[in-house]
DNA sequence: ATATAATATTACGGAAACCGAAATATTCGC
DNA sequence: GCGAATATTTCGGTTTCCGTAATATTATAT
């Protein structure tokens, strides 16, 4: 269509290049793809509710209580009951958490500069306005939550078929 | 340093609806990570052995055996004997095989698809080149292979301690 | 020709991370 | 106080991987 049809091949053929090198392997060691996940989210959210986590990253309550528990005995995460619901647990991230969250970044952040080398300025420039351009696409395109219940009782447009 | 800086943390906080949207979780239920990279290795390669496989995925043979074993058994890899040398076991991609690889491929187009929709001609023809530099930036990057063999008995620098 | 090396499979036992069901504990709201 | 909500614990089972060692088959070198 436009042209990024072969560039799929190519992707596709690098893609253990992309996405696994070297800079990951100790992450990959350190933790599975649901504790990143919680990690990530905790670190969006703040402060989040088993109940919620079990909603993000989509496992049984049994899971989830392992998962936390292997991050809070890493040091990870805190696990606090709710000061108003004490049937409810807190969980936030420690210092330690946070540290290892901004590690994280800056990993990524080098992998992408490195990755970005090649560059010139003007490509990078751009490239900025069209990462931030997709984001909100998928933000839109995703979670149309905001837009959903705005529009709730206002109009309703009906299929005819 | 040129933008990109907040970009990053958008994109971790969307990280998750990047890469496993709902179009993945059939995928992920079929196969283990090393069972995908291992088809996608195929489908390049053609053919490869059990050696060459082990290399690649980074595991050892026993593991590598057992990869291959759920693979033909699923039907979407063949495993012959060298005729050249009945040692070597060769695997290559059934029909079915890259069938698989085809859809996925249409699959990740698709939704590479839905992802750009929001962008103009010009950004995604734009996109396509950078997207081309980078891949080949890595692959000078991760893989300076040729390079390397051209030069082993030219000058052998030796480090003084 | 025989020993050695290379290639791969098989056979263990064991670990990590998950599932799902059921029992338990606490606490909240009515 | 009773039923609902929130989370943990327990338990048996599954998948996918690890690592080691034994085995089978074939190639190569001396």
């Amino acid at each position: 269509m436009f042209g990024l049809d072969n560039i799929i091949d190519l992707f596709i053929d690098n893609l253990k290049k992309l996405f696994f090198p070297e800079e990951w392997i100790e992450l990959d060691m350190k933790f599975s793809k649901t504790e990143i996940f919680s990690i990530l989210y905790l670190d969006k959210r703040k402060e989040i509710t088993m109940t919620e986590l079990v909603e993000y990253i989509n496992v049984p309550m049994s899971t989830a209580t392992g998962i936390v528990d292997r991050l809070v005995k890493k040091g990870y995460i805190a696990r606090e009951r709710s000061e108003t619901d004490r049937r409810i647990v807190v969980l936030r991230l420690t210092e330690e958490g946070s540290r290892l969250i901004e590690n994280l970044k800056d990993l990524i952040y080098k992998y992408l500069d490195m990755i970005l080398a090649d560059l010139t300025d003007e490509e990078k420039q751009f490239l900025a306005r069209i990462a931030l351009k997709i984001v909100h696409n998928l933000e839109n395109r995703l979670e149309p939550k905001k837009a959903e219940t705005q529009n709730k009782n206002q109009v309703k447009k009906i299929d005819i078929e």
